[in-house]
DNA sequence: CCATTATCCTGTTAGC
DNA sequence: TGCTAACAGGATAATG
């Protein structure tokens, strides 16, 4: 799926083969694509016709084009979203929801996505931290990969949460980005739990899971520039450059590559974490819990 | 207000 | 072989 490091690879395609062109219309396949807006299809289309695109813009994995009336077109991909630009004569994509032609009537942007997790919307922008964003984005968090991310301000965040740390690293809010599959990496990298409370963690503890998320997504950003053409992203390149990466997410019983402990797999949320039993020591509080239940 | 959970979706895979 | 169930998971509305 797209993690933040896919997303500003197709940042980079939209601001490379969209950017500067103007809208001449909008066509939607599948109404679900069209998140969240007031109007709902006829509204995008009406908000997005005779604009031009001036930049493309990302926060953690909200993707969004800035137009030249102030307002902005906002994606998020989702779990299966694409964003490609496409020859018109290009025969349409099995999951097709949204295509945008322009008045060069050059190549179009076309919406694919498989699952419909992610869609457009065309929405007004609001000041955030020092920043023009889109109305939805305002209480995101900066990413890592922000050159005004703050650490110590995030620090401080995650400290005065009531949560578990896994928890909070998915919260999109303190810091934006970390999604489960980079959570259980940064996790492994700082040597802890996902079930520590994240009022009693030290600072160093959570500057390193945080330096940490920035690292791997640094590393996942630069192999991602090698296996994603911009204007083609495959979803079945995901596995080919993820596997190599990856220590301990997807990896139940393989060894850990720190220590040589099997990996180890639980629920958690409706879906998985992956962590080292040597490693990442359990939390007394959560051990006493399993125990007794 | 803050923290947590349910919900949306469909192609792939595992299991019977 | 064919069917069913589990699984993947980000953001947000709803709930506690």
């Amino acid at each position: 799926m797209p993690e933040l490091p896919e997303v500003e690879v197709v940042r980079r395609g939209v601001s490379d083969h969209a950017v500067g062109r103007t809208v001449a219309s909008v066509e939607v396949l599948h109404p679900r694509a069209v998140r969240r807006q007031a109007g709902g299809a006829p509204e995008l289309g009406a908000r997005l016709a005779g604009r031009t695109l001036v930049a493309a813009r990302r926060r953690g994995k909200f993707l969004w084009v800035d137009l030249d009336d102030g307002t902005a077109l906002l994606a998020h991909l989702g779990m299966s979203g694409q964003l490609l630009v496409q020859p018109a004569d290009r025969p349409d994509e099995k999951h097709l929801r949204v295509r945008l032609r322009f008045r060069d009537d050059g190549s179009e942007l076309r919406f694919v996505d498989q699952r419909t997790f992610g869609g457009l919307t065309a929405v007004d922008t609001v000041e955030s931290d020092g920043e023009r964003v889109p109305l939805p984005v305002g209480h995101i968090g900066r990413d890592p990969l922000d050159p005004a991310f703050d650490l110590e301000a995030a620090v401080g965040a995650y400290r005065r949460r009531r949560t578990e740390l896994k928890r909070a690293l998915l919260d999109q809010t303190l810091v934006s980005g970390i999604g489960n599959i980079y959570a259980d990496e940064s996790l492994w990298r700082a040597r802890l739990h996902s079930l520590r409370p994240t009022a009693r963690l030290t600072r160093p503890d959570v500057r390193n899971v945080l330096t940490a998320a920035h690292e791997v997504m640094t590393e996942s950003l630069a192999q991602g520039g090698t296996s994603f053409d911009a204007l083609y992203v495959d979803v079945h390149g995901d596995s080919g450059y993820f596997a190599r990466a990856l220590a301990v997410y997807g990896r139940e019983d393989e060894p850990c590559p720190r220590c040589g402990t099997a990996i180890r797999r639980t629920a958690f949320m409706n879906r998985s974490s992956f962590w080292c039993p040597t490693c990442q020591k359990v939390p007394r509080a959560a051990r006493e819990q399993k125990g007794s239940s």
